[in-house]
RNA sequence: GCGCUAGUAGCUCAGCUGGCUAGAGCACACCCCUGAUAAGGGUGAGGUCGAAGGUUCGAGUCCUUUCUGGCGCACCA
C-alpha cells in the first residue's frame, strides 16, 4: 500500500489520496479491435490444434451427433450462410461447453445444374462450346465435368475461408464434398438399399426437350422468345350423345317418338338434341394432338351446349361470345348449360386416332384463353402429366428424341417432324370437319438457350423413388412412414414446421431422381442386349465399390466390364437371364443432386462412424421441402429410421423494410464487408440476438446496435478483470466457502448461478436469444448497475487484504470465469481473450473448458432489498429538487416497515449508493437526509459520520484512516 | 391461386392454456459522476397491440374477413 502523497514543494497543501486507492487495472483493452485480433485467435487455435485436442480430450465423453447440411458451392457466402453457420456453431460450441464429444463435419454440395450452367455459360462466352460439341459424348461429359469440378473446388475453398472467418469450429481439415469418391460410393449404397426395398421405379415423365441437342433441359436453360404458332380450335366428337344430353338436361328421343309413346306428354322441342355434339378444345401446339388422352374441365365452371353456325359443340359459357367473335361466327345459340362437374367422365372420340378419351377435372383450367376445355396430353405437359397420373393415364409420347413421330401415330404422320406436322394436323382436321377455327399468332415460347431453337415437352423414361410403393421391410410406403415420423418421431423448432412438412409430404409426387446432365453422380444403369434396363441392387453395390476406388468419372472412362469388376452375376438373384456383360451399354442419366445431399446421413454420419441419427438438422425453412424431406425419404427407405431427431429452422434475411434481399433491388449486405467493419464476434452477437424462427430483418444499423451491446458486455468483463489485479485466484474457494447468505457476494453469485442455468438450458433448446438476453442483463444490470457499483467503494478503498475486499474479488473472479464460459459459444474470440486474461495464462483456452455448475444460495429477502433500492433511487431523484444532487451527499432513513432488513444494513449504503443508512424508529416513510453539512472523507468521498481530521492533516473516515495507516 | 408464417412503443423483441392501469433492451430527453472515462450511474417520456367485424362479464391473447411482408408450391394448355 502506498503512502498518501504530500506535495513536497508546498507543505501546506493537503494530502491527496488517489494513489492509495486500488483503482482498476488490466491489460484487457476496452477497445476490442476485433478485425486485427480475431485472425490472431484463429491462428492460435489452429497452431494449437484446438479441434484435434478437443476430439482427444472428449474421446470418452457422451457424443453429440450433429450433421451439417451442405451449402451449394457456387459463389461467396451470403447473409443466409452466415446466419446458418453461426447458428450451427452455437449448437456445436454449446454442446462442447456441456462437455460433449462433437465431431462436426462441414460439407458442400458440389454437383448439379447451377454449377454446370455457370461453367457452360463461361465456355460459351469463351467460344469453346463448338469445340466441345465435336467431342464424343463421353469425352464431352468428361470435359464438362472437369470444368465443373474445378469451379466447385474453387468455391469450396472460398466459402471455407469465409466460414472460418466467422470463427466457426468444425472439422475443416476433413470436410465432406458430394463429389468425393467415398461420398459418391456411400450415396450409391443408399440407392442400392432403396432398390432392395423395391421403391426405385422407372417411368415416363415429360421434360423440356431440345430437339437440336437431343437432350433434356432445365428451367434455367430456357430462354423465352416470341414465336409465331398455329392455334387451333378443335371439335372432339362425343362418344355417347345420350349421356351428353343428360348432362345438359336434354333428351335424345325426338318429340314425335315421345308423343307416340305417351300421348299426354308435353314435349318441349327445344329439349331435343338431334345431333351428336363435340367438345371444343383450343391448343397452340397442334402437334401434340396425336398424344391427346383426355380433356380437362373445371368442375366449378359453367359449360354451354351451343350451336355455332350449325355446329353443335360444348365450351365454357363465359367464353362462347369470345370464341364466336374470334371465329367470325354469325349464328350463335346456347341450347343449354351445365356445371363442369357434370361433364366429368363423359367420353369422346379422338378426331384421327382410333381411340376414345375422357373428360377429366383439373383446377388449372382457366377462362382467360381458349374454350374452357383443355386438351390434355400427359406425355407433353407438366400439368397434363399430373392429371394423367391422377386419372391413371399413361404418359404417352409418340415423339422420338429427334422430334419426329414414331409408328404409333396414324400413318400420314409417321416419321414426320412435329414442326411440319403442325400445319398437316390442322389441314387433316379441316378436311375431316373437326377444325372449327385456326389462326396464326405470336406468343412467348421457350427456346434452348444454346441452340436458340424451340423446345418441346416430351415424356422420357426417368428414374423415380415411388413414395406410395410399400417397402419390403414393413410393407409401409415411404409417404406413410415419413408422415408417421413427422407426426411422432421428430421434434420441430418452431413447432409449426411439423404442419408444414406434413402438408408437403401429403401432396408430394413421386420423386424423379434422374437428370439428363453431365455434372453429377451417374445412375449406374445399363441397357442389355435385350434392350432392357439392367440395374440391380447388387450391380449398384458393385459400382459403388468401383466408384469408391476410381470416383464417378469412371462411368465415363471405363467399359461396363471394368465398372462391374466387383459384380458377381452368379450371386445376384435379380440378374437377368442370359446376362452378357459385353453387350451392356451404359446409360447416361445422373442423380438429382438432392439425392446425393439426401444421402449425407449415410455418406458422412455412418461412413465416418460419427453416429446415427443426428440430434438435429438446422437449416433455413425452405429445406422443409428440400434437404429435410429428401434426407428423410432415402433414410426411411434404407434404414427405417429418420436421420434426425429434431429439426430446427430459421427464416430468411430480409432488409430493413422486410423485403427480401436481392441483387437487383440492391438491398443486399455483403458478408465480407460486414466482417471487415464489425468483426465476427459482433456479427455473431447480432445473430444470437435475432428471432431467427421468422424472417430476420438486417441492416447495417442493427450491427451497430449489436456492437454497442457487445461493448457493454466486454466492458463489464473488463471491469471485473481490472479489479482482480493482484488477486490470487487459488484463494477463491476458501474465501467464498460458507459466506453469509446475506452478503452481497452470496447474492451476486446466486444471480450468476441462475443465469448460468438459464443460458445452458436455452442453448440446448436453441433459444439463443434468451441466452443472450440473460447474459446481457447479467452484465448490464446485476453486475454493472448493482454489484459493481455497490462494491466499488470497498474494492477501491478498503485495505488491500481486507476480508470484505477479497470476498468481492473472489466473487468477481468466479463471475468472470462463468461469463467466459457462457459467452464461449457466442463470442469465441472475446471469451477466449478474456479467459486468458483471467487465468493470466496465454496458453489457456476457454474452448477446452466446460461449464462449472455453480451452486450458491442467497437470502430470500434479497429481492426485497433490490426492490427497496429502486424506491430509494426514486426518492433520491426527488431529493435533487432540494439540492442533493450527488447520492453521496445523502443518507437514508428507513422506517419501521423495513427494519427486518437489519441483516443487510452494513451493505445498504453501498447498495443504495449513499453515504449512510439509518434504521429510524419513529419514521413512517423513507426519508432522504441531507448530509452536505457533514465532513466528507477526502479519500472515499463518503460522509459516513466517522470523518475527522487525521494525523496527516487529511479528513478521513475511520475505514480510510486505517487503510492509509494514519491515526 | 394454394399451403405455412409474421405484423405489439422510433428500432429489436417478451407477453404460456383469454383476466389487475400492455413489459424489456436499445435509441431519445433530463440529471449525476469524472477514481471503469471514446467508460459508469439515476430518472423519465414513448404503444387506440396492422385494419374491420364477432364470441365473451372480460381479448394483444379465441373466431371470421381484410391489408402488408416472408418461405414453399402451382400456373399461363
Amino acid at each position: 500500500m502506498s503512502e498518501p502523497k504530500s506535495d513536497s514543494t508546498n507543505p501546506s497543501a493537503k494530502p491527496t489520496y488517489k494513489d492509495s486507492l486500488h483503482l482498476p487495472k488490466t491489460a484487457f483493452a476496452m477497445k476490442a479491435n476485433l478485425i486485427q485480433a480475431e485472425p490472431q485467435s484463429m491462428k492460435r487455435w489452429e497452431d494449437s490444434h484446438l479441434f484435434g485436442r478437443l476430439q482427444v480430450a472428449r474421446e470418452a465423453a457422451e457424443p453429440f451427433v450433429f450433421h451439417d447440411g451442405p451449402p451449394y458451392a457456387n459463389g461467396p457466402i451470403h447473409m443466409g450462410h452466415m446466419l446458418n453457420k453461426v447458428l450451427k456453431d452455437f449448437v456445436v460450441r454449446g454442446a462442447l461447453m456441456e462437455g460433449r464429444r462433437v465431431r462436426f463435419v462441414p460439407g458442400w454440395d458440389t454437383h448439379g445444374l447451377p454449377i454446370e450452367h455457370k461453367v457452360m455459360t463461361e465456355l460459351h462466352e469463351k467460344g469453346k462450346t463448338a469445340k466441345l460439341d465435336t467431342l464424343a459424348p463421353e469425352q464431352r461429359h468428361m470435359a464438362i465435368r472437369r470444368e465443373c469440378a474445378a469451379a466447385a473446388t474453387k468455391f469450396i475453398g472460398l466459402q471455407a475461408e469465409q466460414m472460418k472467418r466467422l470463427l466457426t469450429i468444425a472439422d475443416y481439415a476433413d470436410p465432406y464434398y458430394t463429389l468425393m469418391p467415398g461420398y459418391e460410393s456411400k450415396t450409391l449404397e443408399v440407392f442400392a438399399d432403396l432398390v432392395d426395398q423395391g421403391v426405385v421405379v422407372r417411368a415416363l415423365k415429360p421434360v423440356h426437350w431440345s430437339i437440336a441437342n437431343k437432350t433434356a433441359l432445365a428451367e434455367a436453360e430456357l430462354e423465352y422468345e416470341d414465336r409465331e404458332d398455329l392455334s387451333v380450335y378443335v371439335d372432339f366428337e362425343a362418344a355417347d350423345r345420350a349421356k351428353v344430353a343428360a348432362a345438359f338436361g336434354l333428351i335424345t328421343e325426338s318429340p314425335a317418338e315421345v308423343a307416340a309413346a305417351d300421348t299426354d306428354a308435353e314435349v318441349d322441342e327445344s329439349r331435343f338434341l338431334d345431333v351428336t355434339p363435340s367438345f371444343m378444345i383450343w391448343t397452340t401446339t397442334p402437334w401434340t394432338l396425336p398424344a391427346n388422352l383426355a380433356i380437362a374441365v373445371h368442375e366449378r365452371f359453367r359449360y354451354a351446349l351451343v350451336e355455332i353456325d350449325g355446329n353443335t359443340t360444348i365450351m365454357a359459357s363465359e367464353l362462347v361470345e369470345k370464341v364466336a367473335k374470334k371465329a367470325g361466327a354469325e349464328k350463335v345459340l346456347v341450347r343449354a348449360e351445365t356445371d363442369g362437374a357434370k361433364l366429368v367422365g363423359l367420353a369422346y372420340r379422338h378426331p384421327f386416332c382410333a381411340r376414345e378419351g375422357r373428360i377429366v377435372a383439373a383446377d388449372y383450367v382457366t377462362l382467360e384463353d381458349g374454350t374452357g376445355l383443355v386438351h390434355t396430353a400427359p406425355g407433353h405437359g407438366a400439368d397434363d402429366y399430373r392429371t394423367g397420373l391422377r386419372e391413371g393415364l399413361p404418359a404417352y409420347c409418340p415423339v422420338r428424341e429427334d422430334g419426329t413421330y414414331d409408328d404409333s401415330v396414324p400413318e400420314w404422320l409417321r416419321g414426320k417432324s412435329i414442326w411440319t406436322a403442325n400445319a398437316e394436323v390442322a389441314e387433316h382436321l379441316r378436311a375431316s370437319g373437326h377444325l372449327f377455327y385456326d389462326h396464326k399468332f405470336m406468343h412467348s415460347y421457350p427456346h434452348d438457350w444454346r441452340s436458340k431453337t424451340p423446345v418441346i415437352f416430351r415424356a422420357t423414361e426417368q428414374w423415380f423413388i415411388g413414395v406410395d410403393v410399400p417397402v419390403k421391410r414393413d410393407g409401409k410406403t415411404l409417404r406413410a412412414r415419413a408422415l408417421e415420423a413427422v407426426e411422432k418421431e421428430v421434434a420441430f423448432t418452431p413447432e409449426w414446421g411439423r404442419n408444414r412438412m406434413r402438408g408437403m409430404l401429403e401432396s408430394r409426387p413421386d420423386w424423379c431422381i434422374s437428370r439428363q446432365r453431365s455434372w453429377g453422380l451417374p445412375i449406374p444403369a445399363f441397357r442389355g442386349a435385350d434392350g432392357k434396363t439392367f440395374l440391380t441392387s447388387a450391380s449398384v453395390r458393385a459400382i459403388a465399390k468401383r466408384f469408391a476406388e476410381k470416383g464417378s468419372d469412371a462411368w465415363f472412362t471405363e467399359s461396363p466390364a471394368e465398372l462391374l469388376a466387383h459384380y458377381d452375376v452368379a450371386g445376384d438373384p435379380h440378374a437377368p437371364a442370359g446376362f452378357d456383360i459385353t453387350a451392356l451399354v451404359k446409360l447416361h442419366d445422373i442423380f438429382d443432386v438432392w439425392f446425393e445431399a439426401g444421402s449425407s446421413w449415410n455418406s458422412v454420419l455412418r461412413a465416418r462412424n460419427i453416429g446415427y441419427p443426428s440430434e438435429l438438422y438446422l437449416e433455413g425453412s425452405d429445406q422443409h421441402r428440400g434437404w429435410f424431406q429428401l434426407s428423410l425419404l432415402p433414410a426411411l427407405g434404407a434404414t427405417g429410421i429418420a436421420p434426425y431427431k429434431r429439426l430446427v429452422t430459421h427464416g430468411f434475411i430480409v432488409d430493413k423494410e422486410g423485403r427480401k434481399m436481392s441483387k437487383s433491388i440492391g438491398n443486399t449486405i455483403d458478408v465480407e464487408a460486414l466482417l471487415k467493419e464489425f468483426g465476427a464476434d459482433v456479427c455473431r452477437w447480432w445473430v444470437a440476438g435475432t428471432d431467427y424462427e421468422n424472417d430476420i430483418r438486417a441492416d447495417l444499423e442493427f450491427f451497430k446496435v449489436a456492437g454497442e451491446s457487445y461493448r457493454k458486455v466486454r466492458n463489464t468483463i473488463r471491469y471485473l478483470l481490472s479489479n482482480l489485479d493482484g488477486f490470487d485466484a487459488s484463494e477463491t474457494d476458501s474465501i467464498l466457502e460458507g459466506i453469509a447468505d446475506t452478503s452481497l457476494e452470496a447474492w451476486v453469485l446466486a444471480q450468476v448461478a441462475g443465469v448460468e442455468e438459464v443460458v445452458r438450458r436455452a442453448i440446448v433448446a436453441c433459444s439463443f436469444r434468451e441466452a443472450q438476453q440473460a447474459i446481457y442483463t447479467l452484465c448490464n444490470e446485476t453486475l454493472s448497475s448493482v454489484y459493481c457499483a455497490a462494491t466499488k467503494d470497498r474494492l477501491y478503498c478498503d485495505p488491500a487484504r481486507s476480508v470484505r475486499r477479497r470476498r468481492a474479488q473472489a466473487a468477481m473472479y468466479r463471475t468472470a470465469d462463468a461469463l467466459c464460459r457462457m459467452l464461449a459459444p457466442f463470442l469465441p474470440h472475446t471469451a477466449d481473450e478474456a479467459f486468458r486474461a483471467l487465468t493470466r495464462d496465454e496458453t489457456a483456452c476457454v474452448h477446452l473448458e466446460r461449464h462449472r455448475t455453480l451452486v450458491q444460495p442467497c437470502h430470500p429477502r434479497w429481492t426485497e432489498v433490490l426492490a427497496l433500492r429502486e424506491v430509494v433511487h426514486a426518492a433520491l431523484e426527488r431529493a435533487k429538487a432540494s439540492g442533493i444532487e450527488n447520492p453521496l451527499d445523502a443518507g437514508v432513513m428507513l422506517p419501521e416497515a423495513h427494519h427486518h432488513l437489519q441483516p443487510f444494513v452494513e451493505d445498504l449504503p453501498d447498495i443504495f449508493g449513499v453515504s449512510r443508512v439509518v434504521m429510524a424508529a419513529d419514521q413512517s416513510a423513507i426519508e432522504i437526509v441531507d448530509l452536505r453539512g457533514e465532513p466528507r472523507c477526502e479519500r472515499s468521498w463518503k460522509r459516513d459520520g466517522s470523518v475527522r481530521q487525521r494525523s496527516d492533516g487529511g479528513l478521513l473516515s475511520d475505514r480510510d484512516a486505517e487503510a492509509v495507516g494514519v491515526a
